[in-house]
DNA sequence: ACAAATGTTATCAAATTTGATACCCTGGTC
DNA sequence: GACCAGGGTATCAAATTTGATAACATTTGT
């Protein structure tokens, strides 16, 4: 028997219904997060560059990118950032299994 | 040779780099706002059954789903929406082509 | 045609986000 | 140590969204 990974924590855990109630805003938040640092990054920008190229400040775009952020930001903003570093945002709804 | 499409044009229309911009754009907030009227009948749900469920009224529900709608709606109110018809959030940074 | 149900629009106050400014912290370099 | 780049936090006014109400329009069913 091996033993028990982070994985099959994260599989137990998510049968709790009140557990997977939370990871489910959870996750959609943090991994927007996640995206805007990440290709801010990868478009080799720093957070005053990219102030710059959507006229605003360096500490509005970290209040964006900030974790503990109690702020949800608007569409338009997220889209603006978006294209910014050169994506396209995607946005899907997705069926709940179950 | 066949008659051009709606297809064809569309194709065309997007080589103009003016176009193609205000399309981006386009795309995404009318992309939403299909999905959530979409997805809210697929849960088989009148406006006012979803604002019920959502603590609102069915006016609000209304200008979310507009299409001539002015406003961008907060991410929040989004998650909500979806998470009301049954449905996850998922947003994805795509890299632009070129 | 009528009534009921559903969806739309306008408007106002309340809540929230955004922009700007100022200031703090960390790491690296001189 | 002093300095700088990069990032984080707090705060305020300005801009925008949201909730609620009311009235209007459209669709549906009988």
């Amino acid at each position: 028997m091996k033993r028990p990974t982070f994985n099959d924590f994260k599989r137990k855990a998510l049968q709790k219904p009140e557990v997977k109630k939370e990871y489910v805003t959870l996750t959609a938040t943090y991994s927007l997060r996640k995206q805007l640092i990440e290709n801010r990054l990868k478009a080799g920008l720093t957070q005053e560059e990219l102030a710059k190229i959507l006229h605003t400040k360096k500490s509005n775009i970290s209040r964006l990118e900030s974790v503990n952020s109690k702020i949800s930001p608007k569409l338009s903003t997220i889209e603006e950032y978006a294209k910014a570093v050169g994506c396209k945002l995607e946005i899907h709804f997705v069926p709940h299994k179950n």
